[in-house]
RNA sequence: GCCGAAGUAACUCAGUGGUAGAGUAGCUCUUUCGUAAAGAGCAAGUCGUGGGUUCAAGUCCCACCUUCGGCUCCA
């Protein structure tokens, strides 16, 4: 902790650094914010009409090393308001600030190196010159003052620093390698998926892609019956009066339907006008509710588990769209899960083993985060604190790491988001465990008591991988487009050396195929390295590599995709190792 | 949506107003090869789309589309 406070420190400096060289490159320029930030450090400034761009950024390092010569010590000195408005008079961000300070009976401190002067409330290095050497600037991007889009945009220069050459070094290394992995440049390489202007923010499937996408909802299936849930789907296109009822509708339809639409009658050509006014489904919930009420349901039923998995559609701003992480059109392992309020413990107790035995095979390693009653809630109190105790007791007994983020929860209920950790470091949020006792009143739900009475049940939404777009986008740069044998598009490449030798592999093709592996045939007329290159490119687990040799002994020298040798085996050997490896999830 | 950048052959990219290029992939032929690229040839482009300026536009101007980096981190 200790050294993340060094850190911070350090690149605070570099921030003031940075406008002190702006200020000096572009005269009337006014410089707001400037914080340390978690790899590193910006600052925001006011260009008026004038422009930086990326070709800039090294003329504006160069500036910076210079100021750095001239930056012996940080000087931090406590002024009066007027004195502080005298001195910020010409930059109207800062005096928004010190107004601010003042009113909230704030002390007021500037800081002084070199010619450079800048309201600061501290956190520097002690000698700059030395301390804040090893930066660098990495991009441009516009900010609104104070994070509003009210506000005027702000032109902010992104940048990182470290204490030493060799970790600012490692970590523009580890951008590269960041780079490499990108999901998007990955799935066009290895064929998983495109993006097409015809439809922005949503994939289309290749057949490498698919595979992997199946075998992904394949396991989450086999888990279905493992944990008891039933699969269903429900229509893609409800009418709205669906959506009011649950509340969407009046909630999110700016922000997540996708237009509405008139469907099945032609009355207008205005959608909003017809009689009969339809939207495309953003999430699953509200049908799941009508199958609950399609009939009268005990309490011995319960818990009643439905899954579903249906396409579903938000309309994210373009600017926002990122590949597969997030994406216009996607699916859910979605699942509903009704049960009595004297379930919930028991219940959130069973999903979280489901959580656990799903993300087994994946090597991540996660950690929870409760989300309790936020501000503008719904419901009783007393039935919030029932249900966050119970899930703190469903948390404590499951041993899994967890942080409470207070007043994070959902305006229906209290949730548990899952974090998980890649193989750089990166957190992505994946699963979602949410309470709600909100819905099935809106939909007047109710199950039948021991006691002949009827009661609303509660419900769990949860989904584990999250989106299987989003959750793919992540496993692609987890392994860097390397996936173990069982979600691995092609699993054995089999490489003829000459064209005496294509008859045997056809066959060794068959029987391979016959036996459910995903085996290809690289017959084409090229030399036995070009098809290794090729197949090891394309990141295939094993290669099968036949020649004279490998016939007379019937048998197949392989390779790994990482260039290792595992000897001569016949096909019954391999193929076993192969289903034990798959079997495994190894 | 907003700020910034980009869009030229399937891919990666070069091309600053005057005849659209390279490498890779593809196709054809030759080669039949032992653990990361054999050789030769051929074909391939509405230069994102639509307008405009100009004798002349991939190149300059305008609008739009798509993609990417940001828009949460608070003196």
């Amino acid at each position: 902790m200790e050294n993340k406070e060094q850190l911070d420190r350090i690149r605070h400096s570099c921030a003031h650094l940075l406008a002190a060289a702006v200020l000096d490159l572009y005269p009337g320029a006014h410089n707001a914010i400037g914080p340390a930030i978690e790899n590193g450090f910006y600052q925001d400034f006011d260009l008026g009409d004038k422009k930086i761009t990326e070709e800039d950024l090294p003329r504006i390092e160069e500036k910076m090393r210079e100021i750095l010569k001239t930056w012996d010590s940080f000087q931090i000195n406590e002024v009066s308001v007027e004195q502080a408005r005298k001195d910020f008079a010409h930059n109207p961000y800062k005096l928004e600030l010190i107004e601010a300070f003042a009113k909230e009976g704030k002390s007021i401190t500037e800081t002084k190196q070199g010619g450079f002067l800048d309201l600061c409330k501290g956190g520097h290095v002690h000698h700059p010159k030395n301390d804040s050497k090893h930066f660098r600037l990495l991009s441009l991007a516009g900010a609104y003052w104070k994070g509003d889009v009210h506000n005027k945009m702000l032109t902010r220069v992104y940048g990182t620093a470290f204490k030493t050459k060799q970790e600012l070094d490692d970590y523009l290394r580890m951008v590269e390698e960041t780079k490499k992995r990108d999901h998007k440049k990955l799935g066009r390489e290895l064929e998983l998926f495109l993006f097409d202007e015809t439809a922005p923010g949503m994939a289309y499937w290749l057949p490498n892609g698919l595979i992997v996408y199946n075998t992904l909802y394949d396991y989450a299936r086999e888990q279905y019956k493992n944990f008891g849930y039933q699969e269903v789907a429900t229509p893609m296109i409800n009418k709205k009066e669906l959506y009011e009822t649950s509340g969407h509708w009046e909630h999110y339809r700016s922000d997540m339907f996708i237009s509405p639409m008139s469907f099945l009658t032609n009355e207008s050509d205005d959608p909003l006008q017809g009689s009969e006014v339809f939207g495309v489904k953003p999430m699953n919930c509200p049908n799941a509710m009508r199958i609950f009420a399609f009939k009268t349901r005990s309490y011995h039923t319960l818990p009643l588990r439905f899954a579903e998995t249906s396409s579903l559609h938000r309309f994210e701003l373009s600017g926002t769209l990122n590949g597969l992480f997030r994406i216009r059109q996607f699916r859910q392992d979605d699942a509903h899960i009704f049960i009595t309020q004297d379930q919930i413990e028991e219940e959130f107790s069973h999903t979280m083993k489901m959580v656990a035995k799903m993300y087994e095979p994946f090597d991540l390693s996660y950690r929870l985060r409760l989300g309790t009653r936020p501000e503008k809630f719904m419901g009783e109190t007393k039935d919030w604190e029932h249900a966050e105790k119970m899930l703190k007791n469903a948390l404590d007994a499951s041993g899994i790491e967890y942080v409470t983020a207070e007043g994070e929860g959902a305006f229906y209920g209290p949730k548990v988001d899952i974090l998980m950790k890649d193989s750089l470091g990166r957190e992505w949020q994946t699963g979602t465990i949410q309470l709600d006792f909100q819905q099935p009143k809106r939909f007047k739900l109710e199950y039948i008591e021991k006691d002949g009475s009827a009661k609303n049940p509660t419900v769990i939404h949860r989904a584990i991988y999250g989106s299987f777009e989003r959750f793919l986008g992540i496993l692609i740069e987890h392994y860097a487009g390397k996936f173990p044998l069982w979600l691995a598009p092609v699993q054995l490449a089999l490489l003829p050396i000459a064209d005496r030798h294509v008859e045997y592999a056809k066959k060794l093709y068959q029987d391979f195929s016959k036996e459910g592996i995903r085996v290809t045939l690289q017959d084409s007329q090229s030399t036995l390295q070009a098809k290794i290159r090729e197949a090891t490119l394309q990141k295939v687990p094993y290669m099968g590599i036949i020649g004279d040799k490998e016939i007379t002994d019937e048998v197949i020298s392989i390779r790994s995709r990482e260039g290792e040798d595992l000897g001569k085996l016949s096909l019954s050997q391999f193929l076993q190792k192969l289903k034990e490896d798959i079997d495994k999830k190894a």
